[in-house]
DNA sequence: ACCACGATGAACT
DNA sequence: GTTCATCGTGGTC
């Protein structure tokens, strides 16, 4: 990963609409590092807002949890799923405004081994496609809440690997897992044609 | 004080 | 294919 055309993503990027956000977040890289760096492309995303989205954690007003989606723009926003599974957000749009981006979906580039090793699995396979198994599988727990990924000097970052995404490169489908807050197409991932080529880019690890 | 909510793997069948 | 286990948050009563 030692290319000019790789960066880390600034504050700015995310201080935009939610939506916009969430899909120009497709293609961008999640990095950690923990044990070791695990790299992983993101193909889907979720747009949460605040007080007008019965579905976020935001709807009801600013409590000590959620007070992070009211804060400042690029801040992971982490919390626990069914008593077993850490989700990952990054914060979005103006500060004092609720808005986050949860991160559905990754195609694993770098740190493979070590991915599989937290997930328990031999195979590529089913290793980080869900929120609960990237967060796993990357090593993102709670202690992450709060952590600034527009840092990299951070163990958690995002990074700009120079993947170009065309608006026709991206679908949209309702946010699921959710009861409320169905009616919007705010789920957004990358077509199959577009992974396939993302798949044959040989990243340097 | 109580209840609804939510992702995943394992262990069944 | 179905069922089960797992727990912190926050709203409602």
């Amino acid at each position: 990963m030692e290319d000019k055309s790789k960066k880390v993503i600034g504050r700015k990027f995310y201080s935009r609409n939610t939506e916009k956000v969430a899909k120009k977040l497709l293609g961008k890289a999640i990095v950690t590092k923990k044990e070791s760096t695990c790299v992983g492309v993101i193909i889907e995303t979720e747009a949460y807002f605040g007080l007008d989205d019965p579905a976020s954690h935001a709807y009801n007003g600013i409590t000590p949890r959620t007070k992070l989606m009211f804060g400042k723009p690029g801040i992971a926003y982490v919390y626990l799923c069914y008593g077993m599974y850490y989700l990952f957000n990054i914060v979005t749009g103006k500060e004092g405004s609720a808005g986050a981006v949860l991160i559905r979906s990754l195609l694993p580039v770098c740190g493979i081994d070590m991915m599989k090793k937290r997930r328990n699995k031999k195979s590529i396979k089913n290793l980080s496609n869900g929120p609960g198994k990237l967060a796993l599988a990357m090593g993102i727990d709670i202690g992450d809440n709060g952590k600034d990924v527009t840092n990299s000097k951070n163990d958690l970052f995002i990074l700009d690997l120079g993947i170009i995404i065309y608006n026709e490169d991206i679908k949209a489908g309702k946010r699921v897992g959710i009861k409320k807050g169905t009616g919007k197409l705010l789920r957004f991932y990358l077509r199959h044609e577009k992974l396939e080529k993302i798949n044959d880019i040989k990243f340097f690890c």
